[in-house]
DNA sequence: TTGTATGCGTTATCAC
DNA sequence: GTGATAACGCATACAA
């Protein structure tokens, strides 16, 4: 027999294994495995040395089949480059384990049948997390109204579900006034409002900091159809294509990787940055205080999100009704805006 | 009642529920849901309406129990700090995903009672992959001897269990040369070899390199307790606190995390890289070549490397025998190491 | 304190 | 082609 497919010495062995090898019912193991109902304490040594001696561990399935209830939750995401949706992970991951649950986790990409996939996934957990616009709208409530609890991330609640996110208005005004007080004139908002929620709700802040200073609204942003490297980086260079007055002098990206894609194509036109073109990101990715320039952006609690919708998600599942949570993002001050002197690292 | 609790409009409908309602029995239901047996043309569509209707799946611990086989893998990890653990899990998942099954991960921290859950997560999947030293050595061939495939990822292989790794000992004896040959007499190797199979052989392929110079091999390297970027900058400040010739003018960092924790220091201690100090990192994040320096370091597949662990493990799935996979990695020059002209972004 | 018996929702092996 | 029916492994209401 091949030595890399293995069986088992005669297959797991089960609850009536050990029972009567202890010399019991399978209802009195049950009661010390669980710990719950009443077993004299003679025969709950000789139940557990059984089980010890067999290496017995119940099964999950039919636990999960017989007291409806999986001990595991899910996150799903668009998703799963960039620090930004590892550290949402992480944080969800940990207050999982915490609970002694199991994790599940689903990349949506830009699948066209994700809604299957959650659906399924939706029949191995107890409870699950959605982030952004990973899934028709519908999809969400749908899942639940299959007794599946949900917990939106990054994005508004919507009947019924609740959810946690990072507001982004306030940063944005901030981050585009600091902007506009320096110099630059014609910034360009990087990022795809479709795609993302808390990105919508940058790019219309981004608009009202242009309107309070007395500027004339954008029209539209540039919208990069992702939110990595490359993706910034070929819309950089798209858009940084012009001489003169009319090439923008400011590239407001919706994430660090956008960023750091803008960095490449100027790097590539010969454009300093941030002299002849400010650049901000979104995220405080580690590597940020220590680029060339020093890049200004925004720093947002990522693992706190993930591990607050895990938090939630495990109070709901306890049967408590949750309201919607908001942390908070401040902006951070570097060179990449072309302002020196604020700079930090 | 409270909106969030859901409650189903009568709990999920199960196979006699569809059954019942086509008029046929719960085996021919069964039968045209798995499309096999045979089944009329006539009866199949009949049930397919009713299982439309009754927006019927089947339940998937009850499948699993049945068919003792559970459509789900999962993933072994010992954080989720940095580039390289997401793109590892990015690849698996992925090619998870791509054939139909569910992913389930887990983080061991630096948990003592990872084992336990290792042997938990056993009892939900059809197989696993373990990373580095997450687990105690026994573990992954007891799993395994339990009926789960283990396939061990940056790690040498076990008996009987295989391994897919990037091979790290060429790459560091160039990068290590390459240093030695360009100034830099005294470097420091920082990172935790007993943390990690990979960095462990690097660590020594750094030591042949100084013999093959004639210079003594160094004696030991400067264990970080860890991989994060806080880790690398406190060995760095304890280890440059010095003055003089005994400073160290080189640190080959295990990561592009702990090397950016150098930077920190660096700067902290008004040391210019790489005029006072040669910094290279390893994995090639997509930051390093727009740091400040530009950083030096590895770059290696390790999307590839997640993906590569999952399609082995599906083959044994499939009952196939597989063998150790060993990817490649290359050094890439910029100018943290001090030799300018083959820099490179 | 312990045991009996039934349900959980499938799959698969038989008969018919 | 189709339908009973027996597993699968555990939890628990109910008896004893």
């Amino acid at each position: 027999m091949d030595a890399q497919t293995p069986r088992g010495s005669a297959s797991r062995p089960n609850v009536y294994d050990v029972a009567r090898r202890a010399g019991v019912s399978i209802a009195t193991v049950s009661r010390v495995h669980r710990g719950n109902g009443p077993v004299a304490s003679e025969t709950r040594a000789r139940v557990q040395a059984a089980m010890d001696e067999l290496g017995w561990s119940p099964s999950v399935p039919a636990q999960a089949l017989a007291g409806d209830n999986h001990n595991a939750v899910a996150l799903v995401f668009p998703e799963l480059v960039g620090r930004y949706y590892s550290e949402v992970l992480r944080g969800f991951e940990a207050e999982a384990v915490r609970r002694q649950q199991a994790v599940l986790i689903l990349a949506a990409h830009q699948r066209k049948d994700n809604d299957a996939m959650v659906r399924d996934l939706a029949g191995r957990v107890d409870g699950m997390v959605i982030m952004d616009r990973t899934i028709a709208d519908g999809t969400a409530a749908d899942v639940q109204r299959r007794g599946v609890p949900v917990l939106l991330l990054a994005r508004p609640s919507i009947e019924d579900v609740p959810a946690v996110r990072v507001a982004g208005a306030d940063p944005t005004r901030e981050l585009t006034t600091h902007l506009l007080d320096h110099g630059p004139r014609r910034l360009v908002f990087v990022g795809d409002p479709e795609l993302s929620p808390d990105v919508a709700e940058r790019w219309r802040a981004f608009g009202d900091a242009h309107a309070v200073a007395g500027l004339a609204r954008p029209t539209s942003p540039v919208a990069t159809g992702g939110y990595q490297q490359h993706d910034g980086r070929e819309v950089a260079l798209a858009v940084l294509d012009t001489d003169g007055d009319a090439r923008p002098d400011g590239l407001v990206c919706a994430n660090d990787q956008l960023a750091l894609g803008a960095y490449q194509a100027a790097a590539r036109l010969g454009l300093s940055i941030p002299d002849d073109l400010a650049v901000t990101g979104w995220d405080d990715d580690p590597f940020a205080a220590h680029m060339d320039p020093p890049l200004t952006t925004v720093n947002q609690p990522m693992y706190d999100l993930g591990a607050c919708a895990a938090e939630l998600l495990f109070e709901r599942l306890d049967g408590d009704v949750v309201g919607d949570v908001t942390l908070t993002a401040s902006f951070v001050v570097r060179s990449s805006c072309g302002c020196v002197e604020g700079a930090s690292r």
